[in-house]
DNA sequence: CAGAATCCTTATCGATACTG
DNA sequence: CAGTATCGATAAGGATTCTG
């Protein structure tokens, strides 16, 4: 309760993903999460701001080879999906702070036992690549 | 030691997806599992071959919605990264079944984990999803 | 039965340019 | 700084047809 800033999501449509089509039945809700974070950068985003908050800038230029358009669309979601809140201090020029928000928090701890696996079993993988692949 | 199967893996390239681009630096090994297993189909085959091993048609009949190709596919991609076996049995007419190697099963727990954060807190992102989606 | 081959639609992503 | 808008390339996924 300290700051100046406006808690205000970004309601703005933008050009978000879809709410992934979840159309059907679907019956399998890991499926449905996998979906949202099995995407090219949101893993990244999390990990780094399961850290610390992060600027906007910041975060571009801690995830190397990811662009403007692709962080505001990974940021967009997660906010829509309530996993990171948006903090806005309207500063001149503008400073936004992302941040993971306690739902966002709490899938740090299953993201990290499938962390553990990958790290254990990254070698086994690329082996069995190496024999088909 | 028991079947008269030739346990072949399907090595035709097939048009098997990529192996992942894994370009560049990639430093992050999760990035690189979610990639693989956060397409639409992948989980829900692990699923299923974690309760039993299956056939293709009966993976086909059980899980909606995917088609012969994809299914395909999926398998081909799981056989790749030594996640999944294949057992032909050279009957007539053909019998193929499928099941989790080790490294299959191992990853079963993680994901155990995931499907348990996803089932206890699917409410609070459909919520924050129904505020800003 | 267990697929392979082909065609086609749509979603995903990246690059570039512009703005309050 | 923190985005938005537009465009084009590519990848993912689905439908259909055919085969050993």
């Amino acid at each position: 309760m300290s700051g100046t800033h406006t808690d205000v999501p970004s309601v703005v449509a933008a050009d978000l993903p879809r709410p992934v089509p979840a159309s059907e039945h679907d019956a399998c809700p890991v499926s449905e999460v996998l979906r949202r974070i099995g995407d090219k950068w949101t893993v990244l985003v999390i990990v780094l701001l399961g850290k610390r908050k992060h600027r906007f800038n910041e975060l571009h230029r801690s995830i190397e080879g990811l662009s403007q358009r692709m962080l505001t669309r990974t940021l967009r979601s997660l906010e829509r999906d309530g996993l990171v809140a948006r903090e806005v201090y309207p500063t001149i020029p503008p400073s936004v702070e992302y941040g993971l928000t306690p739902l966002g928090e709490s899938l740090l701890t299953p993201l990290s036992a499938l962390a553990d696996w990958a790290v254990a079993h990254a070698d086994e993988m690329s082996a069995a690549r190496g024999r088909a692949g």
